[in-house]
DNA sequence: TGCTATATTTTGACGCTGTCAAGATAGTTT
DNA sequence: AAACTATCTTGACAGCGTCAAAATATAGCA
C-alpha cells in the first residue's frame, strides 16, 4: 500500500534524514527546505507527510521516545530497586541518554513541543506511559514493602524525576560544563533519593 | 554623554521594550524588525546598540539575574537555613521566580544563550556569582555546625539546584501541568534535602 | 562662528525561512 | 479507457537576521 511510485517510502526516510540533521547540528539546524533537497525532493513534497514542522519534530520526538525507553527497560531489573546499585542504574541511564543524545532528549523533554499544546496523540500518549510507570514502580516498591507506606510516592516520582531532568537540562544546555563530575553528582542525587526512602518511617 | 540625540535612550529603551514582548508573547514573539519599528526606528537602527540579536537577548537576560537576585536575597536571612522553614523559602521562591517569570528565566538558565558561547563576559559573571553563593552558603552551614563535614557541599548545591531547575523547567514547559501539586512538590524537595543533610552523619 | 570627526539612523539589498495555491504527474480503481 | 486519488513540483508571499552604503545630527575644535 504505502509503496513509493515517485520516491521511496519518504515518510520515513524523512524523519530519520531530520534525525540524522538535528543530532548534527542541532534542532535549528534543521530548515524544511535543507531537508527536503537532502533527501531529493522540492521544498514542499515533506508537506504531503507532515501537515506542518512541528508534527515532523512530534515524530522524531516519538522515536527518540522509543529509543528511551528500549535503554531504560532493563535497568529496572538488574538489581534490588530500593538499593544503591538499582537506583544508580537508573539515574546514571538516564543522564547518560540525556548527555548521548542531547537533541532527542530536548525534543522529547523540551518546551517547543509541550509549550504548543500540538503534541501528537500518540506522542502525549508515550510520554505520560512513560512517566506512570515511573509512579507505578514506585508504589510496587511499597506493595513489597521496601519503602514505607507513609512516602507519597507520585510526590517521589515528581521530585526524583525533576533531578534527573535538571542535572540532564544543565548539562545538555551547557550550564554545568565539568562532565567529569557526572559520575559523581550522580551519586549524590542517589545518596538523596536514598535517604529519603529509608529514613522517612514517621514522616507525616 | 550618552544623551540622546535621535531618540531618546535607545539603548535602555529597546532592552524594555523587547522585555516587555518576550514576555507577553515569549522568545519566539520577539524579531528585530518588530521591535524596532514597535520602539519607533528603523529596522536596522537597534544593531548600533546590539551586535546582535543574541547580544540584545544577553542583555535581557542580565536585566532577569538583577530582578533574581532582588527576589533571593531577602529569603536566606528570614529562618534557620538548615530548617524545613529556611529550605521551604528557598525552593518555594526559586519556583515561584522561574513560573511568574518565565521567559526570563527562559533566558537565563536555557540553551539558547549558553550552548551559544557566547555569552556576554558580565552575563557570565552575574550567573557564576550566582551560583558560587549557593556553594558558599552550604560551606559556611558547615562552618557554622549545622551540617555535618563529611557531605560534600559542591555536590550538594549542584544536586539541589538540579531539583529545583528541574521542577521549574518541567512546570514553565509544560511538562508538569498541575499547578496545584507546585507546593506539594516543594515540600517534598524539602524534606528529601532535609534528609540528606541531616542523615549523612558517616557516609563516606 | 565654521569644519571636521564621530555617533546615530535610514534605505536598499541578500539569502534564508515556513507554508500556501495551482498545476503536473504517476498510480489505483472502476 | 476514464475517473479518481496520492504524490510531487513550480511559483509566490510575507517574514526573518543582518550587511553595506548613504544620510543625518551632534560634539569638539579652529
Amino acid at each position: 500500500m504505502k509503496k513509493n511510485y515517485h520516491h521511496g517510502d519518504l515518510h520515513q526516510q524523512l524523519i530519520s534524514e531530520a534525525a540524522k540533521i538535528i543530532q548534527a547540528e542541532g534542532e535549528a539546524g534543521l530548515s524544511m527546505r535543507k531537508l527536503a533537497t537532502q533527501v531529493g525532493v522540492s521544498r514542499t513534497a515533506p508537506y504531503h507527510h507532515f501537515k506542518d514542522k512541528h508534527e515532523l519534530l512530534c515524530a522524531i520526538a516519538e522515536e527518540g521516545f522509543c529509543r528511551f525507553n528500549e535503554l531504560r527497560q532493563p535497568l529496572y531489573t538488574m538489581a534490588n530497586p530500593v538499593s544503591e546499585e538499582g537506583l544508580q542504574l537508573v539515574v546514571k541511564g538516564y543522564v547518560q541518554f540525556a548527555t548521548q543524545f542531547p537533541e532527542y532528549y530536548d525534543l522529547m523533554f523540551g518546551g517547543h513541543i509541550w509549550k504548543s499544546d500540538r503534541l501528537t496523540a500518540s506522542l502525549r500518549a508515550q510520554a505520560y506511559q512513560s512517566f506512570r510507570a515511573e509512579v507505578d514502580r514506585a508504589r510496587q516498591w511499597q506493595v513489597d514493602g521496601l519503602i514505607d507506606d507513609s512516602i507519597d510516592v507520585l510526590r517521589y516520582a515528581q521530585v526524583s524525576w525533576s533531578t534527573m531532568h535538571g542535572m540532564s537540562r544543565l548539562l545538555i544546555d551547557g550550564i554545568y560544563v565539568d562532565q567529569t563530575a557526572i559520575e559523581s553528582m550522580c551519586d549524590t542525587a542517589v545518596q538523596m533519593f536514598l535517604t529519603f526512602l529509608k529514613n522517612n518511617q514517621a514522616s507525616n
